[in-house]
DNA sequence: GCGTTATGTGGTATCGCTACCAACCTATAG
DNA sequence: CTATAGGTTGGTAGCGATACCACATAACGC
């Protein structure tokens, strides 16, 4: 690593390699490297030859820095999610970036760690570096937060819910209605005394969301609501387990459990697996979130199939458009949900 | 979405907030709010006062792509990883977003998909964003890759193998030593023969290292080398599966083995469950990885403990202490890795 | 009292690129 | 042969911040 900049005593001499430098040995002007590299078809053969000629020679990487600030134009879009770490944000991320890529964009990624007082300095700071979309998650936010992104003028998509008010566009599903659907599913399937296991509420709007979705379809079902039946888990395979086991011994007459988070599902199967508990002969479970692993466990896992990528792809093609030039109008995409029915209820 | 900006016109009328107009109606000079910002300890009380008011009066936030254009210091570290979707790089993005947020630095991530030729343009889109390090997961890198950085004269991570020559820092483990250790304890528990399943060779130093170190484990065991024991599979739950049948197939002796990749094993493991065959007693499976899953399933898997995490956290903190000045040395952490005897052995 | 060091503040000159306008060249029509 | 249009090219003036220097003021020693 030879040569470190170091202030501004460098900048002059051993500075870096700059569009005019380019264009002296090509013998052209800065104006004809720079249109050469971002739109060749508007300068002729002949010129085009000797600038890409000079930018091999030099290994030349044009400094995007200084091309956002002139244009006004940053080519970073930020996504705000609550964990990098879950597959299921994951799968959307993946989308994005592929999207992204595509249409030469940049991703800049910030985790909000499920805290919203977080999410409020992370957009911030995505903001001072001019990011010219956003995609977020979550989508309960702080009255500054909403003044931020408005006053921001930029494009932005939140994915984790249907919000009745969005920001400005959404692409998810509803909470409400999928954990409605399962719970509906299940008393169909005659499931008489169902139990739910609920990822924490706090600052959580899916959540939220997803409880009210379950209780709801009790009362359409006429099944009585027993708020023994509801139990708070942090995610984790440990966690269902417990969560089943607690509430099989405090309700032995329950006969399905519908957990809302994958992993709270499969760490529960698990346990039926070791106590002989057979699934579902004495007692059905259903996931909610089409992780992989769900189709493979035995028995295989019943659960609400929600299209992560679709809504990773469709969102970061709507920021695109908008990028394009689309007339900013909100858009509210509602891209469903699925039961996939299995061996497990 | 009211008055988009739209080029020249828009720009000084309805432009945006800059550090001038703060000074402006704060009356200090620009350099003062630019102090007051960034080192809130260079300036009087006083005068600290007025800018923070005129700040929060018109939500001004500093235009960073400006900031590092003047200071030549972007606060942005590049990321390369094969892919976004598989857990085990989400743990160690987790960590390292962890540390760089604490240290003010933004994140940008690219995915390779585990195509070579896709790492040398998105490193290159990278260092055209003047990303101030980088962190790679791949560490066979094209010529033109090492050029690249070399010219680039910014920290360079490898994160996916300790290889012979690094660029710059690595912190990782030996995949070698790693696979070598697990066979050897198979083959001291017992096991006589010991199949293999590979994730894809190609361009992909660390799964070709694994396969070294399973033959040499082999070899010091004094056990035969059959390559019909080896198989290559994508990863996934399916592919996992469908090789332990064809292994056990082809090689009804078969009474161990050791899949170069958790999902692999999972899967396998399922398909025992299913065609009821005792594991381990028909067959013993070992992983690579500890994905949290292994220690839940039934029954638990042996498996390679990686401690991802303090890769993130380590490469993220060499970053950290390179930008602040550390001393540009090669470094070459092994974290080493850790068999966790489980009961699927 | 005056020189000397701290400390805080302002002015100026970039950072490397792109938007805009003006100038130029080559065709084609009249 | 001149006028007009179309297509390329170059010059200039920023984009919004920071580094550096210069300067003013306050604090201190002898």
């Amino acid at each position: 690593m030879a040569g470190k900049a170091n202030g501004r005593k460098a900048r002059n001499g051993g500075g870096e390699i700059t569009m005019s430098d380019i264009a002296r040995h090509a013998g052209v002007s800065p104006m004809t490297v720079s249109r050469a590299l971002s739109d060749p078809a508007s300068v002729s053969d002949k010129m085009r030859r000797k600038v890409d000629a000079a930018v091999r020679q030099f290994g030349y990487l044009p400094n995007r820095i200084a091309g956002s600030l002139s244009s006004k134009r940053s080519n970073v879009i930020g996504l705000v999610v609550p964990s990098i770490r879950n597959s299921l944000y994951a799968a959307m991320i993946h989308a994005i970036s592929d999207v992204a890529r595509a249409n030469g964009l940049h991703l800049m990624i910030a985790n909000s760690g499920h805290r919203l007082e977080d999410e409020e300095a992370l957009v911030s700071a995505l903001l001072a570096q001019r990011v010219c979309g956003l995609v977020l998650h979550n989508s309960t936010h702080s009255k500054r937060l909403r003044e931020l992104l408005a006053r921001a003028d930029i494009p932005v998509i939140e994915t984790g819910n249907l919000p009745a008010k969005p920001i400005d566009m959404a692409v998810s599903y509803s909470n409400f209605d999928a954990a409605r659907a399962m719970t509906g599913h299940l008393g169909r399937l005659g499931y008489k005394r169902i139990g739910f296991v609920t990822l924490p509420l706090r600052d959580n709007d899916r959540s939220r969301e997803r409880r009210r979705g379950y209780f709801a379809a009790l009362t359409e079902l006429g099944l009585p609501a027993d708020p023994g039946l509801v139990l708070e888990a942090p995610g984790g395979f440990a966690e269902g387990a417990d969560a089943l086991v607690r509430l099989v011994q405090t309700h032995p007459d329950i006969d399905a459990c519908f957990f809302a988070g994958d992993v709270l599902a499969v760490g529960a199967l698990f346990e039926c697996q070791r106590r002989g508990w057979a699934v579902p002969g004495r007692i059905a479970i259903a996931s909610f979130d089409d992780l992989d692993l769900l189709r493979h466990t035995v028995p295989t896992v019943t659960t609400l199939r929600i299209p992560r990528q679709d809504i990773g792809r469709r969102s970061a093609e709507l920021l695109v458009n908008r990028l394009h030039g689309a007339s900013p109008q909100k858009v509210r995409i509602d891209v469903g949900f699925e039961i996939v029915q299995r061996e497990s209820t």
